[in-house]
DNA sequence: ATCGACTAGGGTAATTTGGGGG
DNA sequence: TATGTCCAAATTACCCTAGTCG
């Protein structure tokens, strides 16, 4: 959340990198270099030059929030206690896994509660998938198993995810942990701008 | 698709540049400035304008067709042939299944090309999720096989795909099933010209 | 020390700006 | 009044290789 690299203040204002590199040697933006000479920047920097040149982020809308379960049960319970949790969050929820990836793709969530063990296509499998695309590798994800099971945990952070939850330790302990990355998944933008544009416009 | 330039402000309202600017600088249309004094409008404030001045919000954007196989190879052949057959698709390419339902939650089409025979995650499941789910069921299925294999057309037809193409049977074929699918997917496809800056980026 | 992913730096191409005038 | 067009200069995007990060 403190240092940003260039790559990654491009994909937040939407321009090419170059560019950001045309702003920090116009002193419009502040950064400091590594020993490498690679440039970093603070995220107040970020934002004080955002707010300068009216680089206003969109109207924040809230964190969108997918929770993913083969039981439809735990989905509806956990939307429900997300709900209070979090107000102005946007919830959607998907049974298993193949649901999952579709729903991932059009609802772009910043954050999935991913339940580990269902049938057909898993947790572990969606997992890999999300952090391989980079269209969709800043989602931040929570596994989630209904056992205690130590080499579940170590998996699913091989596979990518972000944090491991159990069911026992209640949605408290959930809770807290969404809440703790939210905070990064929001500033780690998703790029969407990965096309060549505007050379292509047609119609 | 936040932020966009005065260019794609234009080609999607179909006027010049400069009258973009003009309604910029008459604080009809909101948006703010890069460092450089480029203009940037956010996708929110162009809806509002549209919105406030009756502008036809783009009813013709041309068909969108995803094309799935799990070697690039085919895929940017298909891609590459079909751009010629259908100049005012959008058209875009996922390797693998997994990738593909990522893509097609994101990228909505309106057809899929989809190879039957993929390691992973085959074309008979994705078949069967999309026409399951009820935000996709409306997408058209091209079911594709390298084999003539008489059991992939009807297990592919059981799954739910609208249409089964062998390989061997070329791309003229399988353009005209595109097209004849595409009529029944969409129900008006205007086609509108581009104005004369038609410029293909080849190097 | 290896490895993948990313960055710096530069050179070039493409787009945008702003103004003046149809 | 609103929009289309022409122009030079500025800004931004894309491409490459060597080097850094982790």
């Amino acid at each position: 959340m403190s240092y940003l690299t260039t790559g990654e203040v491009a994909r937040r204002c939407q321009v090419s990198v170059g560019t950001v590199k045309n702003w920090i040697e116009a002193d419009q933006l502040e950064a400091f270099r590594t020993p490498g000479r690679h440039f970093r920047i603070r995220a107040s920097a970020l934002r004080r030059f955002q707010a300068a040149f009216g680089f206003a982020a969109e109207p924040d809308e809230g964190p969108k929030i997918l929770v993913v379960d083969d039981q439809r049960d735990f989905v509806d319970l956990a939307l429900a206690t997300l709900k209070e949790l979090l107000p102005n969050a946007r919830l959607e929820g998907a049974c298993g896994g193949y649901e999952a990836l579709l729903r991932i793709g059009s609802f772009q969530p910043h954050l999935l509660l991913l339940d580990l063990r269902m049938p057909g296509l898993d947790g572990f499998e969606v997992c890999r998938r999300v952090k391989e695309s980079t269209e969709t590798k800043g989602t931040r994800i929570i596994a989630i198993s209904g056992f205690t099971d130590d080499q579940a945990e170590g998996m699913a952070l091989a596979c990518g995810a972000d944090a491991f939850v159990s069911k026992q330790a209640g949605f408290g302990a959930l809770g807290r942990r969404v809440k703790a990355l939210l905070d990064v998944a929001i500033r780690r933008t998703r790029s969407s701008r990965p096309r060549k544009t505007a050379r292509e416009g047609r119609r």
